[in-house]
DNA sequence: CTAGGGTTAG
């Protein structure tokens, strides 16, 4: 057919060519082109035969552009060709458009139809609410209503169906709720959209509720409604009418849509019950992708990444999400190495990432905090055109920030040319974990400056930011008008900065009195938080009072343990250090082993605490022992107030030189060219000792030292450290 | 000619 058109003559002669022949073989030729070329042609046909007020031909000339243009464009500029477009292709054009990748343009149309005083029927409605929905265009989707209402359309259960749509996904339930009940006629689509509108609003009470009602209006629920119930049932954590409602669809024979296959499993994940979805999961036969891959993703949320795998390892066929639900797996389970390796297997496969996947690995590289291997990702997200895109350039900040580079991450965030609320959070966050409150606080301003309104995430980072600098009075402003001027409503994590912030300041009776003060019941981050700062500031009464709480909420914590019984050390109150020593024993409690990387020459090297594996161990031991050797010189004697075991204090104090961190930084000493900065990510927090010991060698070595721990960046330089020794 | 409303895994 292709060469058929192409062989066409260039002017066909009207006079020979009987009409309905002439229309007949451009319907044929539209309904077989197969490229947007073949569409032009016919098109230029089309104008000069003079059949382009047909509107069949239109009809089709606009569905056919649509379809094989890979922009909008060409269709738009189509239909913009077409003088007085009837109805139904207009419709037709809204449909396209709210469905395409530019939804937005679907309002424009709407624009222009209204200025041209086009028309609009009860087919156009849905499509242009459709659109709004999308964008979340609240306002325009509100005209729109207002219109449809003028021209009566507004009592119609499709225009209707529409606006509970699009109420419910603009957030406005209760604007939702009152077309719902306006209502004379509702089907199952009605109810499963006011019903998702419910779960999306969180509001999974009102769900329940009204799917009984449902029920009872004679209204057969169908396989849509289930899965959009079941992800209630998960989300609201209610497990015993997830289980109800599964075994009313084992009744009706359901099971066997993968659809709700998927949903069950993911509601039993949500549960917490992977024993209930992986019972489910091995009764499905043939398992499909989707249903594994939500296992995959059940089992890693749940930190049990090792399950996931097994399931993605006995996957037959294995699609891109599958791949990047294992990496976020391990990004997300604190094993950034393996979520690297399994993403450079995916490429093997010759599986090309997308964003959702990018985003993945450049979340494990910033867990990970190798220098070299960010730069690395950082390539190949601009080899392979990710450069641009928004959520990928916020990743990166916040990736280069947590490899320890924040120059790198104010390189991106300065480049880029679209910046939303968390570009200015992730940049912000980064100066703050870096100990850098007065960048952090000048982009805070610059940010409200730049009317982008920040969220509570971006509070959490600012607080931080005035914690960590000593900034009481500026914390204090800010955080009132977190709640006075956005109306946040302050979460545990705000709390726990605040006090931190107060404890920092030794103002620890106004952090009690903050606890006890706040709207929310306290937990493991509050009376953390508190129990951190009595350790700095040696309130042992106040400190013990917090560990307590802390141990009723978690009896596992290890440092809560630790300050306890450090307090009572100190206390000399040995029968009851006996007593923590013994509940610790017997609750199995025992620290987190330390564990230290270091990054040389694209390699990185893992150090246990007292590990001897590294295949420089010998040389590594040697360098610690002349380390100490020449600390000690200058006054350095090992503090073993963070050791935890029952120990004498001889062996105690090699437990402490043997700290991950101190190998990792041996290592670098012996092997990173002098003038580098060294570089060392720590899994937990360092201890006072390391603290001290990293300072004394920056000094002593004249080193640059940069360590990151749980929670922050440290920088060591001429004996002194960024962090101001509170941390 | 015959158009419109709701789903699944990362």
């Amino acid at each position: 057919m292709a060469q058929l058109i192409s062989s066409l003559p260039p002017q066909p002669k009207p006079a020979t060519i009987p009409h309905n022949h002439r229309y007949n073989h451009l319907l044929s030729s539209l309904s077989s082109a197969t490229s947007l070329s073949h569409v032009k042609q016919a098109h230029a046909q089309l104008l000069r035969s003079g059949l382009d007020r047909s509107s069949p031909l239109l009809l089709k000339l606009v569905l056919s552009s649509f379809s094989l243009s890979p922009s909008l464009d060409y269709a738009l500029s189509v239909f913009a060709q077409i003088p007085d477009p009837q109805t139904r292709i207009s419709n037709r054009v809204l449909r396209e458009l709210s469905r395409s990748s530019k939804p937005e343009k679907t309002l424009l149309v709407y624009k222009k139809l209204r200025r041209d005083g086009s028309g609009i029927d009860r087919f156009g409605f849905p499509a242009l609410l459709k659109a709004s929905s999308r964008v979340e265009a609240l306002i325009e989707g509100m005209e729109i209503h207002g219109f449809s209402a003028k021209l009566g359309f507004d009592s119609d259960p499709f225009v209707q169906t529409a606006l509970l749509g699009m109420y419910a996904t603009c957030g406005r339930i209760w604007d939702a709720r009152k077309v719902f009940d306006k209502m004379s006629h509702r089907d199952v689509v009605t109810w499963s959209i006011m019903i998702d509108g419910y779960c999306q609003s969180e509001l999974f009470e009102d769900v329940l509720v009204l799917f009984e009602e449902m029920k009872s209006s004679n209204v057969e629920p169908d396989e849509m409604i289930f899965s959009t119930i079941l992800s209630a049932c998960g989300r609201a954590g209610n497990l015993s009418y997830g289980k109800a409602i599964h075994e009313f669809i084992t009744e009706k024979n359901m099971v066997t849509d993968p659809y709700l296959q998927s949903a069950l499993v993911t509601m039993y994940a949500s549960c917490g019950s992977m024993e209930l979805a992986q019972n489910l999961y091995n009764r499905l036969s043939p398992k499909n992708v989707v249903v594994s891959t939500a296992m995959v993703t059940g089992y890693s949320k749940l930190g049990k990444v090792e399950a996931a795998r097994l399931i993605f390892d006995q996957m037959a066929e294995k699609d891109l999400v599958c791949w990047s639900a294992m990496i976020a797996g391990y990004a997300e389970s604190e094993q950034p190495r393996e979520a690297l390796e399994l993403f450079n297997e995916m490429q093997d496969w010759g599986i090309k990432p997308d964003q959702v996947a990018m985003l993945s690995v450049v979340s494990a590289c910033a867990h990970l905090g190798a220098l070299d291997r960010a730069k690395w990702i950082h390539n190949y997200v601009d080899d392979h055109g990710f450069g641009e895109a928004l959520p990928i350039n916020n990743a990166l900040i916040d990736m280069y920030a947590k490899c320890g580079s924040l120059a790198e991450a104010q390189e991106v965030f300065s480049r880029m040319r679209r910046k939303n609320v968390i570009t200015w959070t992730s940049i912000i966050n980064a100066f703050a974990m870096h100990g850098d409150a007065g960048n952090a606080l000048k982009l805070f301003y610059q940010m409200k400056s730049g009317n982008i309104v920040p969220n509570g995430v971006t509070f959490i980072g600012v607080l931080y930011a005035c914690s960590h600098a000593g900034l009481v009075d500026e914390g204090r402003k800010i955080f009132a008008s977190m709640v006075n001027e956005y109306g946040i409503t302050p979460k545990h994590e705000h709390y726990g900065c605040m006090v931190d912030l107060l404890g920092r300041a030794n103002l620890l009776g106004e952090a009690l009195e903050l606890v006890e003060q706040m709207p929310l019941a306290p937990n493991v981050i509050i009376w953390g938080s508190l129990m951190a700062a009595c350790r700095v500031h040696n309130e042992f009464e106040l400190g013990k009072f917090a560990a307590k709480r802390l141990l009723e909420l978690d009896p596992d914590h290890d440092g809560a343990h630790v300050l306890l019984s450090n307090i009572y050390a100190k206390e000399r109150r040995w029968e009851d250090v006996g007593k923590v020593r013994r509940l610790m024993k017997h609750r199995g409690v025992y620290k987190e082993r330390g564990c230290s990387r270091i990054e040389l020459n694209n390699e990185i090297h893992e150090f246990l605490m007292a590990d001897r594996n590294h295949k420089q161990a010998e040389e590594i031991y040697a360098k610690l022992d002349e380390v100490v050797g020449e600390l000690k010189l200058i006054g350095y004697a090992p503090n073993t107030c963070d050791v935890l075991v029952d120990l004498d204090e001889d062996e105690k104090m090699e437990m402490v030189l043997w700290h991950s961190e101190k190998l990792a930084l041996c290592y670098g000493l012996l092997r990173e060219e002098k003038g580098m900065s060294i570089r060392i990510v720590k899994n937990l927090r360092i201890c006072e000792d390391c603290h001290a010991f990293m300072k004394l060698v920056s000094k002593v070595y004249q080193r640059n030292i940069v360590v990151r721990d749980r929670t922050r960046f440290h920088h060591y330089k001429d004996g002194l450290c960024s962090c101001k020794d509170y941390w």
